[in-house]
DNA sequence: AAACGAATTCTACCCTAAGTAGAAATAACT
DNA sequence: AGTTATTTCTACTTAGGGTAGAATTCGTTT
């Protein structure tokens, strides 16, 4: 369901992180920092897996620059919420889920939860 | 992360569907209707896919009875409003994630929640 | 226009999870 | 003890994802 393996996700991350498209070797760089997975990997590695998110839709390419330019299809908060409503979805007994849901919630979020809910 | 298959998600739908717990014969039973996938599977399968939920918590079996039985570890809303939430936790902007969320309900649905985050 | 180098695509290998089920082992009952 | 039902072990298959080299394409430089 979710469908983002250890290094899609990796790089899904970044490209959501990012104001800009990236290209292939940005996201190559990045991914060798010490924070991310520390290692180098090789190019085409990185081009193969933005190749498989973009059949996915996770990712647009500009083609028309040479390095290929990638960025997020949608913004992350947006997908997590998908990926919520896909769960949400998968439900017959919504409601309870929702019940459930929300009985698990801190005060805090509760709180911005109504207000969310307050304004719309 | 959902890491649930195809047959290992039916096997859960029914048992989270049934009150009593369920042999791995009354599940071949069942997935062989017509409504499931229809075609019949050797018990052996639903045992394997048994023990596998069985490994990730998802089942519990009761061994004391000779056609062991097996019934799903948590409801299902449970186990829906927890997927939920471990989307949530992979998010730094929570906040940004509910509002997309929240967004995206239905009006009745959001009365719902009203209702649910005014009793508790 | 040919050649060079950079970038992209193709192909391929490995690994793990899950579907599937037979063979082997075990337990229960007569 | 022998037979049958049940469970466990083992194993094959497929698909997705990590990984990268080989082949191809494209833009640029002379």
């Amino acid at each position: 369901m979710n469908s983002l393996g250890e290094l899609e996700r990796s790089v899904m991350d970044l490209l959501w992180a990012s104001a800009e498209s990236l290209s292939a070797y940005d996201l190559q760089a990045a991914l060798a920092s010490p924070e991310s997975s520390g290692r180098e990997l090789a190019a085409t590695t990185i081009l193969t897996v933005l190749s498989r998110l973009e059949k996915k839709s996770y990712v647009v390419r500009e083609r028309d620059v040479r390095p290929h330019r990638y960025r997020a299809a949608s913004v992350r908060a947006e997908h997590m919420a998908d990926l919520m409503h896909e769960v949400l979805g998968g439900a017959n007994d919504r409601t309870a889920v929702l019940e459930r849901f929300v009985g698990q919630v801190s005060n805090e979020e509760a709180e911005t939860l109504r207000r969310i809910l307050a304004g719309r």
